[in-house]
DNA sequence: GCCGTTTTCGGCCCGACTGTTTTCAGTCG
């Protein structure tokens, strides 16, 4: 059994903490490294599937965790334990909380910050807009008429548009901005890199790469598209522009012989290229965007100028990696999660793509609220080449959404059987059931019998506490007849924060029960995360990766799916819906 | 502040652009 904890500060709340100490501490010009740190734990923690309360009231060693040393792993138990961080105090006694919002301002750094706040007692982003508008700020030494302008602008950007883009919104303006920049003149070379090129599930803007002889045509180019709303800066090489929808998109314009040096470089993760950037110094080569260089016996790298020493790769990614003694690794693993230590010893997994996935194993009809008949989405099913598919309409509780009852479902078997030997897929007869508040579900046994696949998920009741939502979940994985956990966290991203719930508690529950958590592949869902994701894998418990399309077009969220599985580090194995329909009816058997 | 089969001390990724600085600091990615 799970244990109901008593968790008396969120992980991200221990994060935000030590964030915050970072930023007053740059405030202060403490040591960078220092300040690294505290950066570095953030990220650590950020990335935890478990809970640090509840590692602390286990008595388990914090310092285990990368980045996480004694001081802060004393500052997280103080935390966990008394709710009080004294550090922060302190702090906050010599910089007011405030000023480190400053930050968040485009153009404002910590310096910057300091100055403000110490020669005009600017301690908020209304304080400046006031500053501004007072002429107070184009007389401080260092900032003048233009920074004036830029930091108004900054705030306005603040105010109205502080949201990284979800992948799938990003995808509407890179499709048709790439076929633009194809065709500027001399362009031998375009992708995008960055975190888009990661497939995460958000970006905070596009990256995009050109190789060729004459940059000043590109940023030409680039710089006048119908959709830019303003130039932020278009230097030779580097501009920065912003679309109307308020997505910062930048251009980077190398040689041929540096673009695969770029590549690697701006597809990052940034940890990513920390990490390759140090391997590469202990073995005496130096890396930047434009090659992997030999540093010269006797040089300092810090001394050397940018592009110095013998280049040894750069033309593409391949090389760069092969330089360092590493293996090409799929974008979507660079996020320092061991993908570098496991390239080095060639152990890579073999990560799913788009055409192992043989079937879809949730989708809405007109039956429940999507907007298209079941043999409409059966052929569209068909066209996709799948060998099978789930109706897995809303059950009876789900009002809103037309949910199903049990003679309803039953007449929904019917019509199923009336076209399906016209059509060459399987129709796998499903309902996504819902979970009442106390765990139940929304269908008799007999039906949940029936069904060739039972999802369940949760639809109402979202804001329970951590402990009865946990076991609420637990109990309904724990009932025999379910297959499937549907978007097990019921967040939408930038829109609905998941519930309360130990997701560890759940997917120990769908283990110990043989049953399959789904990613959703929906680019407002992705629940499960790909920290989750990979947490599964780690648990075995087996990923399905379904679409929830409520209209043929919906489909193609697929591809959405799949790349969070990779960035999970899912294989092929690892998901259900790779399996043969033979396999698959078998583990729906528990055969 | 963290970390270590080259180190328990001395490192910690690297370069472009802008503005106001007359030689470079600050910010960003």
């Amino acid at each position: 059994m799970f244990h109901a904890k008593l968790q008396s500060m969120e992980n991200v709340e221990i994060a935000e903490r030590l964030s915050e100490v970072a930023d007053l501490l740059e405030i202060q010009e403490a040591n960078p490294f220092r300040v690294r740190a505290y950066r570095n734990a953030v990220r650590t923690i950020e990335g935890l599937t478990r809970s640090l309360a509840e590692m602390v009231e286990e008595g388990e060693d914090l310092t285990e965790l990368s980045g996480i040393g004694e001081d802060i792993s004393g500052y997280i138990t103080e935390m966990v334990e008394t709710g009080e961080f004294q550090l922060l105090r302190d702090l906050h006694d010599e910089v007011p909380p405030t000023v480190a919002d400053l930050l968040d301002l485009e153009g404002i750094g910590p310096k910057k910050a300091k100055k403000l706040w110490e020669e005009l007692d600017i301690e908020t982003v209304d304080d400046l807009e006031d500053a501004l508008d007072g002429g107070r700020v184009v007389e401080l030494e260092g900032f003048g008429q233009k920074t004036a302008e830029k930091l108004r602008q900054a705030i306005e950007d603040f105010r109205e548009h502080r949201e990284r883009f979800r992948l799938g919104d990003a995808d509407r303006w890179v499709e048709p901005l790439l076929e633009y920049m194809g065709e500027a003149p001399g362009v031998e070379e375009l992708d995008v890199a960055g975190s888009y090129r990661r497939r995460k599930e958000t970006v905070g803007d596009i990256d995009l790469l050109v190789a060729c002889d004459d940059a000043g045509p590109v940023m030409e180019h680039f710089t006048s598209y119908d959709l830019v709303e303003r130039v932020i800066e278009a230097g030779e090489t580097r501009g920065s522009v912003v679309l109307r929808p308020g997505l910062q998109v930048d251009l980077r314009i190398l040689p041929g012989e540096s673009y695969g040096a770029a590549l690697q470089y701006f597809t990052g993760s940034l940890e990513h290229n920390v990490k390759l950037r140090k391997r590469a110094l202990d073995d005496g080569l130096r890396v930047s965007e434009y090659g992997v260089f030999e540093i010269p016996e006797g040089v300092d790298p810090d001394e050397m100028e940018p592009g110095e020493g013998e280049r040894v790769a750069g033309e593409t990614e391949e090389g760069v990696y092969e330089a360092l003694g590493l293996v090409w690794m799929p974008p979507e693993l660079r996020e320092d999660r061991g993908e570098i230590e496991a390239a080095g010893e060639d152990e890579l997994p073999d990560l799913v793509e788009l055409s192992d996935i043989r079937g879809d194993l949730q989708m809405h009809s007109t039956w429940s609220d999507g907007k298209n008949t079941i043999e409409t989405m059966a052929r569209a099913c068909q066209e996709r080449g799948y060998e099978y598919m789930a109706i897995t309409d809303h059950s009876r509780r789900v009002s809103v959404a037309g949910g199903l009852d049990e003679d309803e479902l039953e007449e929904q078997w019917k019509e199923i059987d009336g076209f399906e030997g016209d059509l060459d897929i399987e129709i796998l007869r499903s309902l996504e059931v819902d979970i009442l508040k106390d765990g139940s579900l929304d269908l008799d046994d007999e039906h949940l019998e029936k069904l060739d696949l039972v999802l369940v998920s949760v639809h109402s009741y979202m804001d329970l506490d951590g402990a009865e939502q946990t076991e609420r979940i637990v109990t309904a994985v724990s009932h025999p007849a379910v297959h499937v956990l549907a978007h097990p966290t019921g967040r939408r991203i930038n829109e609905r924060q998941p519930y309360d719930l130990d997701v560890e508690a759940v997917l120990e529950a769908a283990r110990e029960h043989d049953v399959a958590v789904e990613l959703n592949a929906n680019p407002e869902r992705l629940d499960l995360s790909d920290r989750h994701v990979f947490r599964a894998r780690e648990l075995g418990v087996p990923v399905v990766i379904s679409t929830d399309a409520h209209s043929t077009d919906n489909l193609r969220y697929m591809e959405y799916g799949v790349a969070q599985a990779r960035r999970g580090w899912l294989e092929p194995d690892d998901v259900l819906n790779t399996r043969s329909l033979s396999e698959l009816k078998k583990w729906l058997d528990r055969e």
